[in-house]
RNA sequence: GGCGCUUUAGCUCAGUUGGUUAGAGCAGCGGAAUCAUAAUCCGCGUGUCCGGGGUUCGAGUCCCUGAAGCGCCA
């Protein structure tokens, strides 16, 4: 009745410091592991530094470091910060391992063998300079839209604009200055399509959660597309065999990375590789992910696994964002906090209790309120639970030795039954309602708290013909203490060592069937102190000195506050007289027309409008109307959109397209 | 623009397959108690369940249609 299972959480790319949002997913595994644990399954957790890449590569340079070195001191401090957070990793490996080489270029070969992989030229900008092709973050310059200098060739954190990297204006290579040029090169690419029919059923088959498999749903619509897995060197990667001077794309060798840390586990273990990850593996495996990377997950792996011949995972559990008091982390606001940062001023188990609290099964996101946090962490876990510890111990060591009583006489079938409660908590671990096991948890609390006061041992107390009751209430109380802290101990580890010391218990799920009875504790010393004020807030205060972005992270555009706008403002809005040349249909979207507009250019705009219920395509051909002229353009699925067209709207219908009075021509500026 | 998720009390959130007067915690107000880390217990809830339609004897829950927020678009 042991169940098999390995358990893997995505891999931190190894370019930066861990933050509290990476931690959200860290700890909803460790939770779930750790509950399997309790209930003596046999549950292996893995994981690895994502240790690959561009931008890896880059930063080593400019530190003037080895990428080796770069990625061994970041796997260092990485798990330096999961060990303190409680994160039970039974192997922390790397994809920069021989391991993930072996098995990368393993499931490579076999995917080529079964004639998955096809060769395409392909342009790509190129840094003459520095002798590199560029990932497009990697090319800076004016962005198009807002006229931002220094901007992101993908987006623009100014204005939030996306755009290609063809589109800004005087582009540079981040890393030598020069002006990117665009070079041929051979790509190699894996046939996804080829596993379309087996995709689409597969992620209808209970591995994912429903709204992930419908949001997959859609990429069938359009038609799977090949997938570019490799890069040119120079590249910190893994060579792809008999290419020369071509290495994997870093995600085509990250998602192996899972099968290299069990890999290595297995090695160090004397257990066998297959039973995890053969075709006939007995072994459940589940990946805990963000739900940024489903795509990667449920699309991508399960065809390598299929085309390679191995087994493929029981279940994808994606979660949401975090947010920080209901907005994006952010660096300036100071809501950015590295684990580090964290762990300077607080205690992981209150973090850990926290998102515990928030977490369902679903791809929620969850926001972290610092008043909420400091709340539960000090009312919850201290004042309803913790305490009841120190509500009792103080009598069994003061009139008893130390040494709880023989039975808990009439009082048995409480402790019965709050006890027989776990069931419903365990059907909540192990679905991933964590929230709804610690609100399940808490009532138990609650009843405890009552019966103390109920009980009143501190008049039983100063009778001295009460001095059984009083050990009867007290030990019922320790007991209950006993079965909260087991209950959580997925979620508090540390708490939980702490009370089984003081206890000198062991954390054991079927020994809460029994109470503790004529067994005798430590001394009660404080198990979890609760949290200053100025403690809490110290975590947003924004540092003095901010730290060097770093490549590879993400930067969050800032929202402009100001509730109105100046006359500046809004005439950097260019707002022309467009003609419609044509309109059309857009095939598998219901509200959009393809549009293309004379503006007095030498070439017509492509413009996708949603105006289709209001508009027959043929009619609007040779119309005027308004576009704003230098929005930036837009990546749609359906093609570039280079502008928007006015259309005015309201609950009364349309839209309505704007047009000028007559006289009015094609490029004319509107303002 | 497409798609996914979210929207319930001042705040953070529960509300299982549609079924009585929509709940909890916190905050707030009143009281009790003093074992405990100012922790605990009891009492106090008039909410356009985001809006608009619809299905139904009955809708927070199902359908349609809007809005706002977040995210993804290889």
């Amino acid at each position: 009745m042991t169940r098999k299972i390995l358990v893997t959480s995505a891999l931190p790319y190894a370019n930066g410091p861990l933050h509290l949002g990476h931690m959200v997913e860290y700890t909803q595994t460790d939770i779930w592991v750790r509950y399997q644990r309790l209930r003596g399954n046999d549950c292996i957790y893995v994981c690895a530094d994502d240790a690959h890449g561009t931008p890896i590569m880059l930063r080593a340079q400019s530190e003037g470091i080895t990428p080796e070195k770069l990625v061994s001191r970041m796997h260092r401090e990485h798990l330096q910060d999961f060990t303190a957070f409680g994160i039970s990793f039974d192997t922390y490996h790397s994809t920069h391992s021989p391991e993930n080489f072996a098995l990368s270029q393993e499931i490579y070969r076999r995917l080529r063998n079964q004639e998955h992989i096809v060769v395409r030229e392909i342009e790509q900008a190129y840094d003459p300079v520095a002798g590199i092709f560029l990932p497009d973050r990697f090319i800076r310059g004016t962005c198009p839209s807002c006229g931002a200098s220094d901007q992101y060739g993908d987006n623009c954190e100014a204005c939030g604009a996306t755009y290609s990297p063809t589109d800004l204006l005087n582009p540079v290579s981040a890393v030598s200055g020069a002006v990117p040029e665009r070079r041929p090169a051979e790509h190699y690419f894996f046939r996804l399509s080829d596993f379309s029919d087996f995709l689409k059923e597969w992620i209808h088959g209970g591995a994912l959660q429903p709204e992930m498999a419908n949001k997959l749903d859609e990429w069938f619509q359009t038609g799977l597309s090949d997938w570019d897995i490799s890069r040119d060197a120079p590249y910190f990667g893994i060579p792809v065999p008999d290419a020369p001077g071509k290495y994997f794309y870093v995600w085509l060798d990250a998602l192996p990375g899972y099968m290299a840390a069990t890999r290595n586990w297995c090695d160090t273990h004397n257990a066998s590789f297959d039973d995890y990850w053969g075709p006939d593996a007995g072994a459940e495996v589940y990946h805990f992910i963000g739900k940024d990377i489903i795509y990667f997950h449920a699309l991508f792996w399960p065809a390598m696994l299929q085309g390679a011949g191995f087994r493929l995972p029981t279940g994808i559990f994606a979660h949401g964002f975090m947010t920080v008091n209901g907005s994006k982390m952010s660096k300036s606001r100071g809501t950015s906090i590295t684990a580090v940062q964290y762990l300077q001023h607080l205690e992981p188990e209150f973090l850990r209790y926290y998102f515990a609290s928030k977490l369902n099964s679903r791809v929620e996101d969850i926001d972290l309120s610092l008043e909420d946090f400091f709340q539960k962490g000090n009312g919850d876990l201290v004042g309803k639970i913790v305490n009841l510890a120190a509500r009792a111990a103080g009598f069994i060591h003061k009139h008893f030795a130390g040494q709880l009583a023989q039975s808990l006489g009439e009082d048995a079938p409480l402790y019965r039954s709050l006890s027989e409660q776990r069931g419903k908590i365990a059907t909540a671990y192990e679905s991933r309602e964590y929230g709804r096991a610690i609100r399940e948890i808490l009532s138990i609390a609650d009843q405890a708290n009552a019966y103390v006061d109920a009980k009143a041992p501190w008049l039983l107390a100063k009778d001295a013909g009460q001095r059984a009751a009083l050990h009867q209430v007290c030990t019922v109380t320790l007991n209950c203490f006993r079965l909260l802290v087991t209950l959580l101990s997925p979620v508090v580890p540390q708490l939980a060592e702490r009370s089984m010391a003081f206890l000198q218990s062991t954390l054991d799920w079927n020994a809460l069937e029994t109470p503790l009875l004529g067994h005798t504790i430590q001394v009660y010393e404080h198990l979890l102190q609760r949290m200053e004020k100025t403690a809490v807030e110290a975590l947003v205060q924004i540092p003095a000195v901010s730290q060097t972005d770093l490549m590879g992270e993400t930067r969050i555009p800032e929202p402009a506050a100001e509730p109105g706008i100046s006359i500046d403002e809004f005439s950097r809005v260019d707002l022309r007289i467009a003609r419609i040349l044509s309109a059309e249909a857009v095939e598998g979207a219901d509200k959009l027309l393809r549009l293309q507009l004379d503006i007095g250019e030498n070439r017509p705009r492509t413009v996708f409008a949603g105006i289709k219920k209001s508009y027959i395509p043929e009619d609007l051909a040779g119309r005027l109307t308004v576009m704003v002229a230098n929005l930036s353009p837009r990546k749609l699925r359906f093609g570039i959109s280079e502008g928007m067209v006015l259309a005015a709207s309201g609950p009364e219908g349309g839209p309505f397209l704007l047009a000028p009075d007559s006289g009015a021509q094609p490029g004319m500026k509107v303002g």
